[in-house]
DNA sequence: TCTGTTACTAACAGGCTTGTGAATAATCTA
DNA sequence: TAGATTATTCACAAGCCTGTTAGTAACAGA
């Protein structure tokens, strides 16, 4: 049938959006089908082409969608002429993740792959991390010790931020079946915290 | 033409399996075709499949091989009823992964997916981290503060150990052109060092 | 009520990818 | 030296995946 009674293209559009984040999030690029997006979405692989018009372009809509989410939370941190500090991004970024784990799921499939496809999407996030690191360079005394070169300390918190949501069969071992879990949430983001007050 | 006068299969075997390598490690299993690994092995993709039998076979085949070479390191360090220490893991993994960045790079795709498809070959990795972790729980005494859970140190752990090898331009750019020199190693393995010291 | 537009499906075309099979040349063995 | 074996290529089959196109039902405006 075409165009049902309760038809919203918005509805519609968004509902794709989810599904092919889901499904690039589970899969990456190259491992997702367009029909399985379609039928996560409850419709026909060819209104994802009338939406979105290409495979790319849906991704690049989906990556779009997260990445600015958190373009947003950083302007609103550093709103007022507030300077973004290494603790904030990485606290604030730990919520964001949380509350939407597929984010950091594409972002390492892109980490993966290593091509820029999606660059210009990242480009908020890389610059924040970019003004935090200028931050830690400014403000850590500790810098000339061995170990101690900032760059490194903000390459191991990036790697400590982002390696608790994948979906690695050890890690999901580890913290089994009441991994995020709201308890499981405060005690991971107090680890993140001491972890920052050990480094910075 | 068909058989070279210098034709040696086991020679062969290992060049296709290192292109395979080199291109999984690139491309990820969806990401690559079999036609490009047999150009970058210099033979056709029939050759491939007389070798390797299907895509799938070939990349079972390489994990294996990475993973093999954790595998026996690992009973290296434990012959003789030594105990694997969690630092002896990381060090002596950082090592490997120095000398082979496309392990790494494959357990990220994998990390990615999070299904099981090398399960089986990475089990060996998985067990000894799962050994340095029962080390970590018995021997760290600030298990019981907030922030300090072993899980969460571990897994921190492990994320700075592999963080530092992904092709993320974000990253790339920060260590710039003589990333992954000598003189990059010593200073970045100095820094996990560090990082065991302050959290172990 | 008629006409045009919009959201949507079904079927198909074309290209790409994996895998197969026949052919072939070099070497090994009898 | 003849026949068997092995390593390799070439060409092709079959299926899969993306993207296109024609058609259709509901609704909107005149």
């Amino acid at each position: 049938m075409a165009r049902p009674k309760d038809a919203d293209p918005e509805q519609t559009r968004a509902t794709i959006l989810d599904a092919a984040e889901d499904e690039f999030a589970d899969r990456g690029f190259h491992g997702t089908r367009m029909v399985a997006i379609a039928k996560r979405a409850g419709v026909t692989h060819g209104l994802l082409h009338y939406y979105f018009d290409s495979k790319d372009r849906l991704y690049e809509q989906v990556v779009g969608r997260l990445f600015g989410r958190h373009r947003d939370l950083f302007e609103r941190l550093t709103c007022g002429g507030n300077s973004l500090t290494p603790r904030d991004l990485v606290l604030e970024s730990f919520d964001l993740f949380w509350a939407h784990p597929n984010q950091v799921r594409i972002m390492l499939w892109e980490m993966a792959s290593g091509d820029d496809r999606v660059e210009r999407s990242m480009k908020a996030f890389y610059d924040a991390m970019a003004i935090a690191l200028s931050t830690l360079t400014a403000d850590t005394p500790r810098t000339s010790e061995p170990g101690r070169d900032p760059r490194d300390v903000y390459v191991s918190i990036l790697g400590a931020l982002v390696v608790y949501f994948f979906r690695d069969p050890a890690i999901k071992q580890l913290f089994g079946a009441n991994r995020f879990s709201d308890e499981d949430r405060k005690r991971r983001r107090a680890h993140m915290a001491a972890l920052l007050d050990l480094l910075l």
